[in-house]
DNA sequence: CGCGGATTTGACCTACGTCAACACCCGTGG
DNA sequence: CCACGGGTGTTGACGTAGGTCAAATCCGCG
């Protein structure tokens, strides 16, 4: 299967998969992070979802895509033509399988994002996302990471205002939750605290 | 593969899969319509999509089950043991397929939800909720429908108040975008109005 | 060093949640 | 037929979380 597949090495901030258009490629994530974002009649962009390493990418099958894929950093992708994935797939069932399962836990994931969407606090989703950021990205050893979004980002993915990020932030900094040494650097010092806050 | 179900009613309010629990059985809505929902550690229910007839139910592979599966209305659905659909999959390519294309459509339907929860006012939502509701339950010839879901259950799943949906509600009305004869009854009468008010 | 975009901070305002009363609907039993 | 009662829906008064607008500050980069 990888055989069919290509790299495709993509710039921070190039989009692969247009709102509305058929989507063209499928593929996985190699290395890199990428949004999946929808863009409102006035303006206002909702970032529906994250896209880390492994995780797949595109709209097999039917319809058009209902949501863009931009490269949040410099990434690099696995990806097939669309069209040719469709036929691989009637004669590959495990292939099928094997993303069915995956398209099932994205859409857990999502509906469990419909929850903090739709009943926490901004601070509790503040920090469910930082919590989120640091298992994803966290290496054993550096205790600070890099966020790979910005504020603008944040307050996007989680329905919320880039002021409202900032304010939830530096009130976990007042309470020494966290540390914000400059810019995106993070480093978690409560974790426990951080999780009280993000179940409130 | 029909051979392999078998009919299952359910009655009003009885829970078919139990949030967290493995699910033991998956299957089809044949009739009625019933909501996936989680509760939170306080107590508040969050609505996380409503199946139709046709829609698919359960959780085969993996894990346990997000949320629980209650029936709103007197349902009927035929239902496998999830351990013998999980092994019939495998040797029926075409059903995980279907059932890929299916799970991709819920995944697209959860996010553009995401959307409504995450950046939606409260009167867009109830609009959303109701064109959506009037469209999948009307039947040509009778224009006033009998929505299927108490105001406390439209509420918990549109992320609101029951007071704010009824709020919204009587608006709607004193702009003659519908009626509301009595109870759960429901006239559209002014489609593209609600329309606007829904894209708000 | 100096510019431009990101982030923070502050003052203010409003949509929606909260709490509490009230009205409606429909069944039951007198 | 009417009185009663509980569940469901509506209305009102009020408080606050978080949005808006504006200014100050920080930071990366040429």
């Amino acid at each position: 299967m990888h055989r069919l597949g290509r790299r495709l090495q993509v710039p921070k901030g190039q989009t692969v998969v247009l709102e509305g258009d058929e989507s063209l490629v499928v593929g996985n994530v190699i290395e890199g992070l990428l949004k999946l974002s929808v863009v409102s009649a006035d303006g206002v962009e909702q970032i529906v979802g994250i896209a880390y390493p492994a995780d797949f990418i595109g709209r097999p099958f039917g319809p058009s895509s209902g949501h863009s894929v931009t490269a949040l950093v410099d990434s690099t992708l696995c990806v097939f033509p669309r069209r040719a994935f469709d036929a691989f797939t009637e004669e590959h069932p495990l292939l099928a399988q094997a993303l069915l399962r995956r398209t099932l836990d994205d859409l857990d994931r999502a509906r469990s994002w419909m929850v903090l969407l739709a009943r926490k606090s901004a601070p509790a989703r503040v920090a469910s996302l930082l919590l989120d950021m640091n298992r994803r990205i966290a290496r054993p050893g550096n205790r600070v990471v890099r966020l790979p979004l910005s504020r603008q980002q944040m307050a996007d993915l989680l329905g919320l205002v880039i002021e409202t990020v900032s304010r939830s932030m530096t009130s976990f900094k007042a309470a020494g939750f966290i540390d914000l040494p400059r810019g995106r650097l993070l480093e978690v010092r409560d974790l426990e605290g951080l999780e009280r806050i993000a179940s409130g």
